[in-house]
DNA sequence: AATATTACTTTGACAGACATAGTTATATGC
DNA sequence: GCATATAACTATGTCTGTCAAAGTAATATT
């Protein structure tokens, strides 16, 4: 399995990824990993100590919530919801993305030079 | 004049962005920073630490070369070309940005759900 | 002479991602 | 019933890339 070696392309936006699935209903922490590597076809998976530094740190900023779910039986699970503001900064985070997207595919260029031989010029 | 805050969301490019404006012609780090603020239309600027450090990783990888301009007069400068190896990891580097931004692309969303009032589900 | 600009360098701090490990509970296999 | 696997969350510490701050040295400008 390949995925990605993660980390720094995709730095800066897994809070983002979070506030997305919450975005579409409440969820808790494995289940919001579940659902990153699903929704990435399998070639994502957001690792438990970023998942919950992440949704910590969030919590702190006041853009999610958590409570407890009732589970009568089964492992406690603490659910995470978007707050008014955490629906926001999500905008925002999602501007900033397109943002960096289209200066980055400027400065790395559309690959017209790589071809398969090397660059003439 | 605005930029973005850089850093995390282009973390991870940077060695991209220098490779490819050493694909064009060797050049030397202050021109460097310089033709990436022009590239960008001046909505990217490298940080001289950032380049300099980048620079020497760069060249301890092989995948560049240096060497002192003969400057008659005017300061000196040190000149970077790329390598085989290089112009190879610029193709390697050009094709993770393209998964990461597709992965990335999926994980965040179309947009579609940001409308103006709210997400209506 | 003072200031600005070019060009490169050093040091240290910060923050996000992750490896490693551990805890608690339920479910499954033998 | 005991071992193992899996679900779900937590804690600790490390690594790496980016950058702020500051400095050096030379030329150009006022």
């Amino acid at each position: 399995m390949e995925s990605l070696h993660n980390s720094d392309l995709v730095r800066g936006n897994i809070d983002a990824f979070i506030l997305r699935v919450l975005l579409d209903a409440d969820n808790y922490g494995y289940q919001i990993i579940k659902e990153l590597g699903i929704r990435s076809g399998g070639r994502f998976e957001l690792k438990e100590p970023t998942l919950y530094s992440s949704l910590r740190r969030l919590e702190q900023q006041g853009l999610i919530r958590s409570y407890w779910g009732q589970e009568t039986q089964g492992g406690r699970r603490k659910y995470y919801t978007l707050t008014p503001d955490g629906r926001e900064r999500f905008k925002v985070k999602w501007q900033e993305w397109q943002a960096a997207r289209a200066i980055i595919d400027v400065l790395i260029g559309d690959g017209k030079e790589l071809a398969s031989g090397d660059g003439q010029k």
